[in-house]
RNA sequence: UCGAAGAUAGCUCAAUGGUGGAGCAUUCGGCUGUUAACCGAAGGGUUGUGGGUUCGAGUCCCACUCUUCGAGCCA
């Protein structure tokens, strides 16, 4: 009978058929301990010289790692261990012997297994994150889903910058001339939730920023809800939801992962409404009551600006110094207007303030969301696209979203990869994704 | 794009300007509870590329290429 690893507990006692590869073996004379993948799990055979075939132990001797095979015995619970199976191994079949394996069980450098991306993903930690990252877009789906929104996916082909601010990637586009990858599908969002009242987008967006840092990849994985009728603090509460349905049921049903990559849990666990909410203007104050400067670069080195000016956009030590204090996600909301895109709303109280909201995660893992609830006035709206510079014809229908039944709505986007680096506690976002894409690299 | 560090065996690293080493991996041998198993032996090198200083350069100097870390941009 075929079983998966991960349902191993179920037959100890039965004999079951395992089909997957040799991850490792360590033999002790007339003794081996192979150990099998299968994709599900990881589990030790035992193979002992007195109770196979000598077939079945002179082919144990020619696996090597990484060979595919197909082993039958007994389950059995491990001598020492608790939770933990083995397999008695009393028949093995080789389906192919691998060629030597590059990598070993020993360190390796980040670009070395980066070159080996295809494979690298076999390790235990590294399925653990691919399995956690399936966990958190099946759950993003699921809470979509039973929430009322639909799935509204964005054309990837664009032919203007969305927000008009980082470089996009270009390609031909038929006798249209130019068409950029898109690097948002907020826009046409917007027009599905005035259609459909609850929309939101999953799928890959694109920037041409040549960012070289452990939070940036050029093409990564966006999901974006918008929503007709909810001004910011709707949003918020959304957010807040919707974060801690998502981190609750990653922990609920990936605990085996988590342990794996050894996370923290009880960081985890604390997330749990109601996520703090600061406005940048409190914000600046943390700031000052922490002496955090304002950095400018200048010809001859670097400026330090204090107190922090009012005004200025937040750099990543500000964002730390805000996000230190609290073990949950923070809002950031209400942000002054130039340091913020073209289409947030403007604050009715205050023409300075705009309102977008940033959340940081906790543990230093930096923006995971940037939403705001979005200007829907036309007259404004029309007035920032000409101090952005923005091409006007191209927004037409965009602006047709306030000439025909305009009305109060938000969203968000959150980046799938800088979530599954905060939740898997990844050291670089590279690794929370199968295949990365950065400047300097396309391949594998 | 800017700043810092780095590139030596298949991998991870060591080597005061004076004969380039170790662990792992590979091959062979040993071992009945191993768990990045262990023990013994063997093979394995144009020190990133190009130039310079020197009796002598992995080591010092210059240029280039690439990588890592940080900053900016953002999710």
């Amino acid at each position: 009978m075929w079983i998966y690893i991960e349902k191993i507990a179920d037959y100890v006692g039965q004999e079951i058929t395992i089909k997957g590869w040799l991850y490792n073996i360590r033999s002790s004379g007339k003794l081996m301990f192979p150990t099998l993948r299968d994709g599900t799990g990881f589990i030790q055979g035992v193979v002992s010289k007195n109770d196979v075939s000598e077939k079945v132990w002179d082919d144990f001797n020619k696996l090597t790692q990484e060979s595919s095979v197909i082993v039958k015995g007994i389950v059995s619970k491990h001598p020492k261990k608790v939770n933990v199976y083995e397999l008695q191994i009393n028949n093995l079949e080789i389906v192919s012997i691998s060629e030597p394996y590059p990598i070993s069980h020993k360190e390796h450098g980040v670009e070395f297994l980066m070159d080996r991306r295809h494979l690298w993903i076999r390790t235990p930690r590294q399925s653990a994150v691919l399995r956690v990252r399936n966990e958190i877009i099946q759950s993003i789906r699921d809470y979509m889903y039973s929430n009322g929104f639909i799935l509204f996916d964005a054309p990837i082909f664009t032919p203007n910058a969305c927000e008009g601010t980082s470089t996009l990637f270009s390609t031909d586009y038929f006798d249209l001339g130019k068409a950029y990858l898109s690097q948002s599908g907020q826009l046409y969002a917007e027009a599905g939730a005035l259609a459909l009242g609850k929309v939101y987008t999953l799928g890959p967006t694109f920037r041409a920023e040549y960012s070289m840092t452990r939070r940036h990849i050029t093409e990564f994985w966006m999901m974006e809800p918008e929503m007709a009728y909810f001004d910011i603090f709707d949003n918020m509460d959304l957010i807040e939801d919707f974060l801690v349905y998502v981190v609750q049921r990653v922990i609920k049903n990936k605990k085996q992962e988590l342990e794996i990559l050894e996370r923290n849990m009880d960081k985890l666990e604390k997330v749990r409404k109601p996520f703090p909410r600061i406005t940048y203007t409190e914000a600046v104050e943390i700031l000052n009551k922490k002496d955090i400067p304002l950095i400018k670069k200048t010809e001859d080195g670097e400026e330090f600006i204090r107190p922090f000016p009012w005004g200025e956009d937040f750099g990543a030590p500000h964002e730390e110094a805000v996000v230190e204090d609290f073990d949950k996600p923070v809002m950031i909301y209400n942000w002054p207007a130039k340091a913020k895109a073209f289409y947030m709303k403007r604050d009715p109280d205050n023409p300075d303030l705009v309102r977008g909201i940033d959340v940081l995660a906790p543990e230093g893992f930096g923006e995971i969301i940037g939403g705001s609830q979005r200007e829907d006035d036309l007259n404004l709206l029309l007035e920032r696209i000409k101090e952005h510079n923005l091409p006007e014809e191209e927004f037409q229908w965009y602006l047709d979203l306030r000439r025909y039944g305009s009305v109060p709505h938000s969203g968000f986007g959150l980046g799938i990869e800088r979530m599954v680096s905060w939740i898997c506690n990844l050291e670089h976002i590279r690794e929370s994704i199968p295949f990365v894409r950065r400047p300097n690299r396309i391949r594998p």
